[in-house]
DNA sequence: TCGGGGTGAGAAAGCGCTTCCTCGCACGCC
DNA sequence: GGCGTGCGAGGAAGCGCTTTCTCACCCCGA
């Protein structure tokens, strides 16, 4: 009645009855033959339920095994922004390990907004997911605190696994990123190249990624004698918009004598710099700038953009490994990045 | 003995069995009163429902919903490469109208290849999801061709509805956009502003997308005049440093009194750009370049990058409302696009 | 010859939900 | 006052699977 009798008719997908009845076998050994069960079934069945299963073009239901079995197969994914390289560099190492690991991941974007991502956090609880992976970091003073963190903690009681990246604030698995190292060393080497005089341009209030990569350009600066005055580390939003308004005002105030402008990230340091061009100035050589991350397009602009290389994709794979419990993943510390000096940042001969 | 009486030492889940106990209601009336259902139920028992759920952190088991109800929200997505702006900007449409419709987008990267790409949907289907969408065209001298198409159809015949996106080989729903359209506005223009002698680096044999631009920008300069020799159309690989290549050997074998080049897509012309720069040329002056897609960063890359916009975010809402029977979405007719003249063409006066 | 043990197929229970169906109850009409 | 009707709560079946548990069967040793 359900299957006509004809296939090629049929509505709905074909499921393990069906299997089974075509191969002439019970429930069980279809399922057993299936899946990878510890016991073993008789050869000659197995191959008759693998070529019923061809013939009816029979494809598990998901939901159902997950029901059954009390376990998923998915990861859910939570950026901020999936249009963003940062995010989506992340995300594409994300996958790729998913991926290999035979996992499904599901992804939403909680547009920067601290009670969209508790909400998305909730709906995704209802997934079941096995892994849930949130990057970009959020603002400290954050409404929701105290909440996200209960619910989080929630869901790992319940058997799930939340890793954060870069973002220390609650006691979960997280991927450690140098970024105050990476900033230090930046800061280290541009004054290494000749420049004394500093300016910022960093993310909204209490972001965590930025925050430590300002501390540690700071540190880095006040080690070997850059200069940097309160007035001149601005706050604009995270995106590349945020940078192209940040040095603006930077220029519209007057550059005087700065020298040089870290921004917090690429997207922010690309803005910046047609904030320069669009003032008629020549970026690397009136105010040089360098940014963070490494973002596939910086070596393409001009100049070619001075940075700190993160290795975006491997932190999204080395969540998930972490997350999975792989051992080496755990013991292997922060991501290391690196100073990258392209021409943004010719130097100065004093 | 499976709740041990304290709540907050359980490693499970609420189910909603437990809070149909805690409201000492029915699982049936708990269950009308947490979704909506139809049916009435009693306001005191619905508040009684409610206030249980909450304090016991209740979350539905989508799963679990999926299979009594036959039916999943999820929606799965297909792109070649997540970390390419491209993609990644069609992912966050559709992943800003899944979250419209309150839908979960599962996403998984093909990586340009049709084997995988036929596995993966294979897969897929296993999560039953409501709709597929596949970004990215793939060569029309496939091997898996027919397979591909197989697989989709079946998929439709149990329900699903696949959406394609600019690659319309297979007789599915698509959203089309005017490549060819946008590259001969943009070959006219050109054209228009003095250009005369052209050379085009495109994508991978039988790339529909690039096939269909390359088509459009031919179509363009023989209607007005321009030049365009046989093997002044080199294929390169579909990304950035196809571009950078592919400008390589243009410069390597001499650009003679060529005048622009015109490359598939953004990504390809940025790098393209990069390659000019790095031969100390000086483009836009010693060669002119133009793009296609309007990615977020080529008005960043000095010159910047003449284009042709297409709205990225739109094609993914697009798709998926295409997806889900929206009347608007499939009478609007293919996704416009737009020229945009910047600096990297800026024009010959003869 | 008979019993014990091992093997593996199949019946059936169960996973967390939805939804059909039954049935008690209150109400209104003649 | 009796009965039909509508309403809505709850029992129970069922979704597509997995995994116990039962049990038939075969081989082997005593």
């Amino acid at each position: 009645m359900t299957d006509g009798g004809i296939e090629t008719a049929r509505r709905t997908p074909a499921t393990l009855h069906d299997v089974a009845r075509e191969a002439g076998v019970s429930l069980a050994t279809a399922s057993r033959s299936l899946n990878g069960s510890t016991r073993k079934v008789n050869e000659e069945y197995r191959k008759r339920v693998l070529e019923a299963a061809a013939r009816l073009d029979y494809s598990p239901n998901l939901s159902a095994q997950a029901v059954a079995r009390g376990t998923t197969t998915t990861v859910a994914l939570l950026v901020a922004d999936i249009a963003d390289p940062y995010f989506s560099s992340i995300a594409a190492g994300v996958v790729a390990e998913a991926d290999h690991e035979r996992l499904i991941v599901t992804m939403a974007a909680t547009e920067r907004d601290p009670e969209r991502e508790l909400e998305l956090v909730r709906t995704l609880r209802g997934q079941r997911p096995r892994v849930m992976i949130l990057a970009g970091s959020r603002p400290t003073s954050d409404p929701t605190e105290g909440a996200l963190g209960e619910e989080l903690r929630a869901y790992e009681r319940s058997g799930g696994v939340v890793v954060l990246i870069s973002r220390n604030e609650l006691e979960l698995r997280t991927v450690l990123v140098e970024n105050r190292d990476g900033a230090e060393a930046l800061a280290r080497e541009l004054v290494g190249i000749g420049y004394r005089r500093f300016a910022i341009i960093t993310g909204g209030e209490g972001l965590r990624t930025a925050a430590d990569r300002v501390d540690g350009f700071r540190a880095g600066l006040a080690a070997t004698g850059g200069e940097l005055r309160d007035d001149d580390i601005l706050r604009a939003a995270f995106t590349r918009d945020g940078g192209y308004d940040g040095m603006r005002s930077l220029i519209e105030r007057g550059l005087g004598d700065l020298e040089l402008v870290f921004a917090a990230n690429d997207v922010m340091a690309v803005g910046a710099l047609s904030a320069i061009r669009d003032a008629n100035l020549v970026p690397g050589r009136d105010v040089a700038i360098a940014g963070f991350d490494d973002i596939p397009t910086v070596r393409d602009v001009t100049p070619a953009l001075t940075t700190v290389r993160v290795p975006l994709e491997e932190i999204g794979r080395r969540a998930l490994r972490l997350a999975l419990g792989d051992e080496e993943a755990a013991n292997e510390g922060a991501i290391r990045t690196e100073v990258v000096l392209r021409e943004s940042t010719p130097g100065i001969t004093r």
